[in-house]
DNA sequence: CGATCGTAGATTGTTGACAATCTACGATCG
DNA sequence: CGATCGTAGATTGTCAACAATCTACGATCG
């Protein structure tokens, strides 16, 4: 007879979460200022757990705080997710090569990994975009933190969170995404890693980050679609590796 | 007639300032309780902001927070040197790449650049170790900005406020460090950034971290040295990146 | 009539008190 | 005598009130 372990979110975890789901329902959108107040109000507790969640949506950078102006909900633009890709791809690499080489696949969370990945076969999962994306962002997550790099892997997590809201704000959306497709990468990056097989897990995570970034600009305004089909920030990043061959 | 902007941190991170201070005193060492009343009382504040500060420690990894259990000094060991050093120089490559592809060179902010590191010439920064290191960790920061990269860099910022405690913590000094080797691999970066030479600045700012690690290595317990000098969590990135020729 | 200044309202920053939780020690029971 | 339980003290989590700061609007002056 063994219990769950009773995840429970502290209080300002949770006041984050709400935060993020209002941006996801579209009940808050980009330059909307967060009154600690009215919030506190509205979820029914006091401006301390607000504050505290506020903060760490600005450390996510989700939100921006002016010093004694209050917090206002960012604007991303397209660049933004471009950072927060650039930094996935590098240190997804990071994390990916130290999990390689504490031999990961012989962890007892290697299963678990595993299993996360066998959720995106569901049809269930399949046919809502936004929980294919968490639950890919879920597997991700798990896989890197067999790394065994704390600082890393929260910072990962931290952009892993701000991924959804990203979309949903710059109105970009995964109904084009082939689905086979990308659990096809994944496989392969796992095979990868079971193997340690260091270039073909490079390449797997670098073309999923690659054909992730291609899908999003898709649906991206034409305006500013050429300067994205470039993909000046991570232009080089992807050079820089490729000479790997 | 133009006066200086007011740097004036906010409260909560004066607390931390002064905590990471305390730390660097040997005041606060690796395990202690930071009680947030004590805090208050000693610093003439209300534990409103010292929570604050404590937790923007604890996005640095600087203390660990248990649920209803508080704050404790970590207690880090040299793989979290080394994890921090894997984040520099993977966040520190794209940065500087970054600031390059903008022509960073040509920007105003670039003068500042090299005038942070004219200051690492001055005899009285090199005879103060622990000067020398942040007036380093200074003019790299303002390198790192030049690359627009807002979460990069903030980032790339905390783990350079977290190096002095390290060092101090871990009892690694910087006495053996040949400071006119240590400013030209910085020219050398900077001289390449200047010229968006590639592939000079990526082995300028790779030698350089790979550089400071050999010489906390240096100064660390003869116990754990073997593993140390394998630099096993940052062998495989530079061996990565060694490819690259 | 335009620009500057001053004031009122709104909002953040801070505080001290209270509630919930944890830790450590000692009492109770088998 | 060992293990479990319960309680007291310490500490964190939360709250509501107060102080400091900012924003916006309108009055005053040139």
């Amino acid at each position: 007879m063994s219990l769950e372990p009773l995840p429970e979110l502290s209080t300002s975890e949770l006041v984050a979460q709400r935060i993020r789901d209002a941006i996801l329902d579209g009940a808050m959108r980009p330059g909307d200022r967060l009154v600690e107040a009215d919030i506190a109000a509205e979820l029914g507790v006091s401006r301390g757990p607000v504050r505290e969640g506020i903060r760490l949506l600005a450390g996510e950078g989700l939100v921006v705080l002016r010093r004694n102006r209050g917090a206002v909900v960012t604007s991303p633009t397209f660049e933004d997710v471009l950072e927060v890709y650039v930094l996935r791809l590098s240190l997804g690499l990071l994390a990916i090569h130290h999990a390689m080489q504490l031999d990961a696949a012989t962890a007892p969370e290697f299963a678990d990994v595993e299993l996360l990945l066998r959720r995106l076969h569901d049809s269930e999962v399949q046919a809502d975009p936004l929980l294919m994306m968490q639950a890919d962002l879920q597997f991700q997550s798990a896989l890197f933190d067999l790394s065994g790099l704390p600082r890393v892997t929260a910072v990962l997590d931290q952009t892993a969170r701000d991924i959804p809201v990203f979309v949903k704000v710059l109105g970009i959306t995964y109904d084009d995404v082939d689905h086979a497709a990308l659990v096809q990468r994944h496989e392969r990056l796992m095979v990868a890693v079971r193997a340690r097989h260091r270039t073909d897990a490079e390449h797997a995570w670098r073309e999923h980050v690659r054909l992730t970034v291609g899908e999003f600009a898709r649906g991206y305004p034409d305006a500013q679609l050429d300067g994205i089909f470039d993909l000046p920030l991570m232009h080089h990043v992807l050079d820089h590796h490729e000479h790997l061959g």
